[in-house]
DNA sequence: ATTTGCGTTAACAATTTGATAATACACGGA
DNA sequence: TCCGTGTATTATCAAATTGTTAACGCAAAT
């Protein structure tokens, strides 16, 4: 998942939709619209979008078809999907639960609400993907289950060793890492190497990113900062 | 987690706290209670339960102080939240989910409505792959049930095994699988097979394909992308 | 009985990575 | 300033890893 979260609104009422977009938009999300069901699966598939907002009532397909449709493909197994309708009846929301979505909101729509809800469910979303180990810190991502590091959006290329290196510094930044600790952490304490090989390795992390966030403490070790 | 869900509720009033357990229990859950913003501290450290459901008008600490203090502990960053209350204040609403809260339900208690809403947290929180038969990734289709698959309309005729290859590494595109990883999915743990073998099912599946899309992360192992 | 295609492996080529040595550089203290 | 200590840089080589091709055994289909 990007950094900038992409949400995809679909709604037949002009009106809400721009409502919803515009509050979104005002918080830094990328919104995509749709105005009907059909709309909404062509650009799900097409953007991928993190969040959907489905109105229940829509022509065509409405909102529930499109979960359903959407939540029969892995593709969509972790996009969150949110109802919309002016229905506050009880068992059309239950159906909407019921179909895998992951929150219901009703009309009127309050914009601070729905803003809330969007972002407590990115939080909540955000807490799962931790678990697979992403780390950013500021225009860096070292994403270890992707086994790579995107800088201001850029794919960087490091060897096996470079990122594990990486990773580890960029584990706790500001903690400075002794040289030791290092070798224990990314060589093992089975291998033995030099203590240049570290330098080495540094250097080329230190190269390829291109940017300063590598820090020699002389005599101890290095530290990640940015 | 285990398989069957603790549930924690706390709430002030007897007669609430009867009627979601009730519920909650009929649907196969294990439900712990409290009476007000201590017991549930206790009850949480001590049970870890799943999901907690506060009330936030409580006597002592209210619901909201109870999940500050949950959530600043590492035991319970994984664990549902889910605030109760009488009060349908849009303010103490956006309070809530700010605070870290998963969801929100407003008194009465409609239980059916509880009941879903649980379900559809702990579907989204369970990572739990239900596989389903067809993936769509931009031109790329997977179709499971008929063990094909599509690249810009036109079939392409996959072996068993390199099919389930290339269905494992689409499963999660942008993953790195490990070499281990794929031969225990696609292979099982049974059978051994020498390390050539992999290699060769990738080059056939991107002859097949003829499509640039699985990644070789040397010392590492592949991932799927477009 | 023969053909066909799959899964596997062996053998070798190609590539990438990691470690080291040699050398240059930076900095603080005598 | 000159020296000692520690780090940076570069080039080089060995080792690890993967790519590619061909061949073999086997089972299902013809």
């Amino acid at each position: 998942m990007s950094i900038v979260k992409k949400i995809l609104i679909a709604d037949d009422e002009p009106d809400i939709l721009e409502i919803i977009q515009f509050n979104l938009q005002a918080e830094g999300y990328e919104v995509i619209t749709a105005k009907n069901g059909d709309e909404a699966i062509d650009a799900a598939k097409k953007n991928q979008p993190d969040l959907i907002i489905l109105d229940i009532m829509m022509p065509g397909k409405n909102g529930i078809e499109v979960c359903n449709i959407l939540r029969m493909q892995p593709a969509f197994n972790d996009t969150l999907i949110v109802f919309l309708s002016a229905l506050s009846d009880e068992q059309t929301e239950i159906r909407g639960l019921e179909t895998g979505a992951d929150d219901y909101l009703t009309k009127p729509i309050r914009p601070k609400i729905l803003v809330s809800k969007v972002s407590a469910l990115f939080r909540r979303l955000n807490k799962d993907k931790d678990e697979t180990e992403i780390v950013q810190l500021g225009d860096l991502v070292i994403d270890r289950e992707k086994y790579m590091v995107k800088y201001k959006g850029n794919d960087i290329i490091l060897a096996r060793k470079e990122f594990e290196l990486l990773a580890l510094l960029a584990s706790k930044p500001g903690k400075v890492f002794l040289r030791n600790e290092i070798l224990n952490q990314v060589w093992g304490t089975e291998v033995i190497v030099g203590d240049r090989t570290i330098d080495v390795h540094i250097r080329k992390i230190r190269q390829k990113l291109n940017l300063d966030c590598i820090t020699t403490v002389k005599g101890v070790g290095y530290k990640f900062e940015l």
